[in-house]
DNA sequence: TGTACATCAGTGAACGCGCGTTCACTGATGTAC
DNA sequence: TGTACATCAGTGAACGCGCGTTCACTGATGTAC
């Protein structure tokens, strides 16, 4: 359905190009369509943002929810990480995390897409709580929302150094510093 | 002189509604001027971005070394998370960190830019690593480009984040784990 | 099976607007004599 | 001290452009008979 393929290409370009920079025109040719058509299918672009904004989260949770839950327990979050941080994940910013990739313009944008990106932290950070060892909803809340921190800002700055080497250094040492929890938190598990 | 005045008016109002978002008219009127003025100070607005960035990166590294400077030794980390994760840096963005403040909007600017971002994110590391504990400036720097991720991007994310309480969490949440990384790595010193 | 009609996704020209940039100008300031 | 002149920071109108949005239209599709 061609909604549907507006969605899609418009998640990718905002991720790629920004909100801002991504004009209407630009965004109904990537879904090869022409510009007039747009106003058939939504109501204005904040409308779009915020579905698109939806949809690249979704896509995104989806990918770290099929690694954590086929991985052993004890590499569930060293397998979200090891993808988190990849050179895929750091080059490719149509199908990366929008998080990282929007973070800087969400506080601008709408009450509906915020509260989408509110949802998603939530969600988020549960997963890579639970990974490393939590066991209530609350506490895996807790545990993961400063690894979430870890893994949007060492993507995020990733992104902007010219320095390739400077680059890998951030990824590899955050990937370090993120997986350290979980061999913590099983080692003490352990001891019990 | 107009020049600086200029260069600091958009240093507030790039961190505040996005280098995109912030029109030469509205810049200028913030700085006192009017728009045709702006050419007899810069060339272009690129150059006034790589300008005004540089100057918003400096005076979060001025505050930084400052408070690490005057902190006792164990206390010099703790100082520095305290004043990066605070209320104040996350609700007014016209003063807070420019890393994350353009976070995301920072990949798409000049060469120029992001090399002084480069240098700021090395400059950055390299004080908390060594407030964590790192001897060496270049063990400083692997050291801190964790901790500066874990900052960035608690702070990027509890501005995105529309539910108070979460925001808080965020913040203290991320604090703690960073804090976290002086008491380890000065119980490992005193061990040995 | 064939014709008439309704529906509606998609087209492309047009709208008003604000953008970055240019430019002819004004008018305050400082120096020369 | 007073007049003439050069300098140049700042003004504000104008430029071409792309933006989000609107709208009269086209033309393919599906249903009615």
């Amino acid at each position: 359905m061609t909604r549907v393929r507006i969605v899609e290409a418009a998640s990718s370009e905002f991720r790629r190009n920004g909100i801002d920079r991504t004009g209407l025109n630009e965004l109904m040719a990537a879904a090869g369509l022409t510009r007039g058509g747009f106003y058939r299918h939504f109501s204005s672009k904040d409308q779009l943002v915020s579905e698109a904004y939806g949809h690249a989260l979704q896509s995104q949770l989806d990918r770290i929810v099929a690694l954590t839950a086929d991985a052993k327990r004890t590499k569930a979050l060293q397998a979200a990480v090891d993808m988190y941080l990849s050179n895929a994940q750091r080059d490719d910013p149509a199908t990366s995390c929008p998080l990282a990739m929007l973070g800087s313009e969400l506080p601008r944008s709408s009450e509906d897409t915020r509260s989408k990106a509110t949802e998603g932290i939530r969600k988020f950070s549960e997963i890579l709580g639970t990974a490393s060892g939590a066991s209530t909803a609350n506490e895996a809340i807790k545990a993961g929302l400063p690894l979430l921190a870890t893994l949007v800002g060492a993507l995020t700055m990733s992104r902007v150094v010219l320095d390739d080497q400077l680059s890998e250094e951030i990824i590899n040492e955050a990937k370090k510093a993120v997986s350290a929890y979980q061999r913590r938190k099983t080692t003490l598990a352990d001891t019990v």
